[in-house]
DNA sequence: TTATATACATAAGATTCTGAGGCATGTTTT
DNA sequence: AAAACATGCCTCAGAATCTTATGTATATAA
């Protein structure tokens, strides 16, 4: 909460991750999931979320379904094939930089500990 | 270093917990230390590094001194006594988005997991 | 003498977010 | 019945944080 400005630059990566569990999702879906996850400690606003999506479709990440539910229009985001290679470089790079992280904050501790 | 920009939020705590361990340090000490935990796989610019220095400083997190060394300026900072708190503050924040984030990323396992 | 290392700094531009607003429908509360 | 809340999409101004380039200056190594 106080601090979901960390978010920034993983924000990707938590939508392909879940999009590789999910198979398809719909944008508020995702804001729900992720507050739930995290027991409401971190909350996708929309207006990073759709130009997100946005952006990823616009890189072939992502391909989109609209479909009718209940007379409301839900738009529907799954992994193309280039979208789903990326979730595992993005999940590494991800991996890798908290790995980073760690070997600075915590020096007294080696690779592989707990968090 | 594919993506830096994933430090994005962190670097000020990193600049914290550095000086709560070393007490003082200048900038370029900073990114040569960085470099050297990370294996140079994380290298702060100077771009960002100074003026999140100046910043930390305007806000009464660090106290400054310049020191003259073989002809050089060298500018070292230390916490002051509301940095020192603040680290604390920041380091439990960084835990914990990094521990939301691996709920959403990782659900198949639970907290207190390895990296 | 040219490049690299040390050491500070600023500034334009890019990216990514927050917060506010807009539109529309359905349900629940007062 | 009216107001509030939930579902669902979207955009946009402004803030924050970064990258990349540039500038200044000294010392050392090639």
């Amino acid at each position: 909460m106080s601090n979901n400005n960390l978010i920034k630059g993983s924000l990707q990566t938590i939508i392909l991750k879940l999009l590789e569990e999910n198979e398809k999702m719909y944008g508020y879906e995702i804001t729900q999931r992720v507050k739930e996850l995290t027991a409401g400690e971190i909350k996708i606003t929309e207006g990073a979320l759709y130009p997100a999506l946005h952006k990823l479709e616009a890189e072939g990440l992502l391909s989109t379904e609209i479909q009718q539910v209940d007379n409301r229009v839900r738009k529907y985001y799954r992994l193309t094939k280039d979208g789903q290679k990326e979730v595992t470089s993005k999940m590494s790079e991800l991996q890798g930089f908290v790995e980073n992280l760690q070997r600075i904050l915590t020096p007294d501790l080696k690779p592989g500990f707990n968090i």
